[in-house]
DNA sequence: GAAAATACGGAGTAGCGACTCCACTTGTCA
DNA sequence: TGACAAGTGGAGTCGCTACTCCGTATTTTC
């Protein structure tokens, strides 16, 4: 992603701003939502209009960027924790620590489930990276009997962008957690019937 | 709802044309999210844009209205279900029911928001007839010992956004139920810290 | 059933936001 | 260091959408 799909790679001070222009979209998107328009990146960015539409050519472009950035640090996140010793801890700390970025960046919230259609259709497509190294974590934190076998990793990442969701909106972040993780804890019993649509 | 706040009762053709902009907004946010245009309401209702705006001078108190109307259904459906046999069922049940709705009605899930931060401000906003509605049904639930007594009707519309949210994007509505209900049903073992920010 | 009051329809206005275009600047390479 | 390629900035275009205005139609009233 740092030279044009065709020919040479970019100019140095084109590479400055290309970095420029991401970040800025990082933070206006993450604040104030997507729909904040593209003069307010180019400002924050402190380039012109052109300069962000010649890197990404729409839009959506930006967006999508900005988001598989995201989702790739959180992957990377992930990650880090996959050899922890705690595979409990490991697991709803990280569940924790991205629906509590969630609540101030709503990007995450976005990207999340994106990601999460994409983890459910096995698309390879932007969350994959995050979805596996989620479903490390969650494996080890299954086998250790910390959470119940009978999830995946698209169910994990549904559940985490809906937590985000809500906690981005109606606040009681830890309350909500602590049904959510009550829940992924819990051995299932008999089914009561009670998801019936 | 049914005259001006100020003076004389509306007129019969003015009546009915009001509840046809609102059926037809209620349908068009449901299906195509509430950013669709003034215009598409007026078409799918039949009747001229200005017509719209006589009745609702913003775009957002079209939204606003639709909205109520939403909320003061669901909360209906709750009462209903206050005296049955069953309460937790009937709490259940009900959860349910505005989740599966709202995976196809985009519109539901913005109200359940919106009621949901009413709901923690205490404000006796519009979600305030849906909030005591389901606090009752919550609260035989939790009488039944079929759900958890540390939750408040709160954190159940937080919740219910959240899973409206995540049932609509990424599907899986009947696996994440299972997870959030197993959650609201356990019972609050010793504090294990994973809900830390 | 005619006058007065009320409501309707939809062309028109205003403003915003995505995207283009090109004269000008900056970086690269010999 | 000069020539040329690459990149920049921002005024301008285009399309979309919320909202207004007013001549015409409908309802109510007496």
């Amino acid at each position: 992603m740092t030279s044009p799909a065709s020919g040479r790679p970019l100019r140095a001070d084109a590479l400055r701003n290309r970095a420029k222009v991401l970040a800025a979209a990082e933070e206006v998107f993450a604040v104030q939502g997507t729909s904040s328009s593209t003069e307010e990146v180019a400002r924050k960015a402190g380039v012109g209009i052109g300069t962000v539409f010649r890197h990404f050519p729409t839009k959506e472009s930006l967006l999508e960027a900005v988001l598989v950035a995201l989702l790739e640090r959180l992957a990377a996140e992930a990650a880090e924790l996959r050899s922890s010793a705690d595979p409990g801890a490991a697991f709803f700390g990280f569940f924790s620590r991205v629906v509590s970025q969630a609540a101030t960046k709503q990007a995450i919230t976005e990207a999340l489930a994106e990601a999460g259609i994409d983890a459910r259709e096995t698309t390879g497509g932007a969350g994959s990276g995050l979805t596996a190294a989620l479903g490390v974590l969650l494996e080890r934190a299954q086998e250790a009997g910390e959470v119940r076998a009978d999830v995946g990793p698209g169910e994990i990442m549904a559940l985490l962008a809906g937590m985000s969701y809500a906690a981005a909106r109606a606040g009681a972040r830890e309350d909500l957690l602590r049904i959510a993780f009550d829940g992924l804890r819990s051995r299932p019993g008999p089914d009561r019937g009670a998801a019936r649509g």
